[in-house]
DNA sequence: CGGTGCATGTAAGACGTTACATGATTAA
DNA sequence: TTAATCATGTAACGTCTTACATGCACCG
């Protein structure tokens, strides 16, 4: 999976290297970017191996526009990529990365404060979204049955974006009630219990930490999860 | 963001390459993944730097052991990352690509096909990480409050992922249900109208393409296509 | 006159994947 | 004996980012 699929989709209409940024930046951006660096250079390879065509055109302000449009190879290799098996192409989520390690600061407070930031963001990406579904709903309901296949296949992702980042910011506000709840017993528990206590205390469980440890698999158990 | 982040944080618990690889794929894998063959020289790369320290051992199995740890420097700089403001990070979610484009298949049947095996393979992951959630909620019923703070860490990271699936799950089933209906509607529909009826409605809603068609940018350019 | 938007690209390097190479131990 | 697991790596390639380079046109 890579950008050439995607360009090879996106070129069923004509566009210039530089419309198709736009189109990344504004609606394709929140499950995929490319740079302008990135996208120029895989056109041409594209155009090399015969799989899109190219031909120039005129523009008022500078120079002159390169329109690409997929050949009818393209539209094969594409259609092949689309109906061969594929799996869920492995996410690679940041903030979670983050997160995960986010107990190297010591305190609740940086975790604390990143989730109320992730929930911004999250309600922030929301609302946009929200806002372009409300306008397609009206379409809908001013024209119903408007939406032809491409729109509608648009309009699935665009509901993908509006459940997953839902979610999001309804993690967000668990995770920031449990933090909270986690520095509460903290701050009533840090005055009476010693330092040497919570280390035996850790030491006791150290059974708890084989999810995370990896100390923990070198004594080779082959268990089953 | 990059390995490098990770496996610092990772190593403040010494671990060798392989470990690492294991550690990734039981309890990470699901928001990041990593092959060996970019574990090795990474470690390398990072022992370099002087933000890890490796030392030999010995195994029952195999070749020596090399175990890293995070040094001091290491700390230092994953501390350092933590704290500076970070993005979401640009999610690159392949399926959602791919859902986009399949609309080039031209019948819907791919399509519903595509999201069932979506489903499947979503509620499969869903009912794995639940299995987890199970284990860590029984270990805290028996003995409340021992999730040090790594754990907690992690155990938010997990929460994600079992909220996240949910609502993938569910939004496969909400597409699933608007797809049958399209298809029904379609079914009905293809043998009332004609192709150039068609065609005829799909000009007349052009502008309602606005949002997927690059053309449409031609509002601000003159695009002569 | 200077900044923003339109429009195209190159170069260097960072990051990641797939394939290959090696060799020991253990369970079926 | 054969496959799986443990254990470490290299090479080649593919993908993506950041920085740089160029130049016109329009608006204030």
């Amino acid at each position: 999976m890579s950008l050439e699929h995607i360009l090879l989709g996106l070129l069923r209409e004509p566009a210039s290297g530089y419309d198709l940024k736009t189109l990344f930046d504004e609606r394709i951006h929140y499950f995929w970017a490319a740079e302008l660096s990135q996208i120029y250079p895989t056109l041409q390879h594209l155009e090399r191996k015969g799989m899109l065509r190219s031909r120039r055109a005129e523009s008022k302000r500078g120079p002159g526009l390169r329109l690409y449009k997929t050949t009818p190879a393209g539209h094969r290799a594409l259609r092949e990529w689309l109906e061969d098996e594929a799996g869920l192409g492995a996410d690679r989520v940041t903030y979670l990365a983050r997160l995960y390690l986010m107990d190297e600061l010591g305190d609740l407070q940086g975790t604390l404060q990143y989730l109320m930031h992730l929930r911004d963001q999250f309600a922030r990406n929301l609302s946009a979204l929200e806002a372009i579904e409300r306008e397609w709903e009206e379409r809908e309901l001013k024209n119903p049955g408007s939406l032809n296949a491409r729109m509608f296949h648009t309009f699935l992702t665009l509901r993908n974006g509006v459940c997953m980042l839902g979610a999001r910011v309804k993690w967000c506000e668990e995770c920031i009630r449990r933090v909270r709840n986690r520095m509460e017993r903290e701050g009533s528990h840090v005055r009476t219990i010693s330092k040497s206590t919570v280390d035996a205390h850790r030491v006791r469980n150290r059974r708890a930490h084989a999810l995370l440890d990896s100390r923990d698999r070198k004594k080779r158990r082959p268990s089953p999860r």
